[in-house]
DNA sequence: CCCCATGATTGGGC
DNA sequence: GCCCAATCATGGGG
């Protein structure tokens, strides 16, 4: 938190941002001795000279207040070269900076542009990826015509994976090991309710997480539930009055266990292959 | 494309 | 805090 941005330097910047909508703002020359006019483009106006990082830290600042509008006339007033290659392009928060802009203009195509030949580090890229997605879930929105559903979005995603620049490869897992879901299994016809220990317990045992392991839990339950309700649906409309307590074959209902047609057929089906986690 | 299975997230209730 | 239902996200198979 130790000068952030130039904005703390100059101590200005109610005074001076505004000013960028007329043209660069009237300056007087960078104060800190470590700005080496080096820094300085050449196509800098006299008497007006931001160093390279002076200037990121201004888009980082207004990227960081969300006024987008300023940023994209701060961005408009800078010194351009026609690779890119200049010590300003070469800070990540310009780059950041006016990816954002392009986001928020509506500027997709070099919004992609932007995010495919530069690096981003770690911590830039969930909001990059957002930016990534959202753009695309835009387009292809407006060239269906109508709003994507989950699917649709997936298919989105499978069309433009994520650049690799912004992107550090790493991928969740889908399904977990069979010999993690057999033990999984085993546990929860045991108690559908593990206490917090022993979900402690089975994480370790799994090489899961808590919360992964509370959640297998949840939607294992879910799912029964869900199974056993539809089960007695079935069983209401072949035995469509009470006649329940008549054991009658097919209408004999095992009220105290929904479940157990599903856990029993789980326990025998899932004999426990020897996959490692 | 669609449907299904499965892990993760969300929002409400207690 | 945990529970639930509903829903999203993802991979795989018809």
């Amino acid at each position: 938190m130790v000068f952030r941005s130039p904005l703390d330097v100059f101590s200005a910047s109610r005074i001076l941002l505004p000013h960028f909508a007329d043209g660069p703002p009237i300056l007087s020359r960078s104060r800190s001795p470590e700005d080496h006019p080096s820094a300085c483009p050449p196509l800098a106006l006299p008497g007006l000279c931001f160093s390279a990082a002076q200037i990121a830290s201004v888009c980082e600042t207004l990227e960081e207040t969300g006024d987008i509008e300023r940023l994209a006339r701060f961005l408009w007033s800078l010194p351009v070269t026609a690779d890119g290659r200049d010590s300003i392009s070469a800070h990540e928060s310009v780059q950041r900076a006016r990816a954002v802009v392009a986001y928020h203009t509506g500027s997709f195509r070099e919004l992609y542009h932007i995010l495919e030949t530069h690096r981003f580090t770690r911590d830039s890229h969930g909001k990059l990826q957002a930016m990534w997605l959202e753009a695309h879930y835009r387009e292809a929105e407006k060239l269906r015509g109508r709003p994507l559903g989950p699917v649709d979005k997936y298919r989105v995603r499978k069309k433009f994976p994520l650049p690799k620049t912004i992107w550090d490869g790493e991928q969740k897992t889908h399904c977990f090991k069979e010999r993690t879901r057999g033990l999984l299994r085993e546990w929860y016809l045991q108690d559908p309710y593990p206490n917090p220990g022993k979900k402690r317990e089975l994480a370790h045992a799994t090489g899961l997480t808590p919360t992964q392991v509370g959640n297998w839990f949840k939607n294992r339950r879910q799912r029964d539930r869900a199974a056993a309700a539809k089960n007695r649906l079935q069983h209401h409309r072949m035995c469509p009055d009470g006649a329940r307590s008549l054991s009658g074959g097919e209408c004999s209902p095992d009220e105290s266990g929904e479940r157990a047609d599903r856990e029993t057929l789980l326990s025998v089906t899932d004999s426990d292959s020897d996959l490692d986690v």
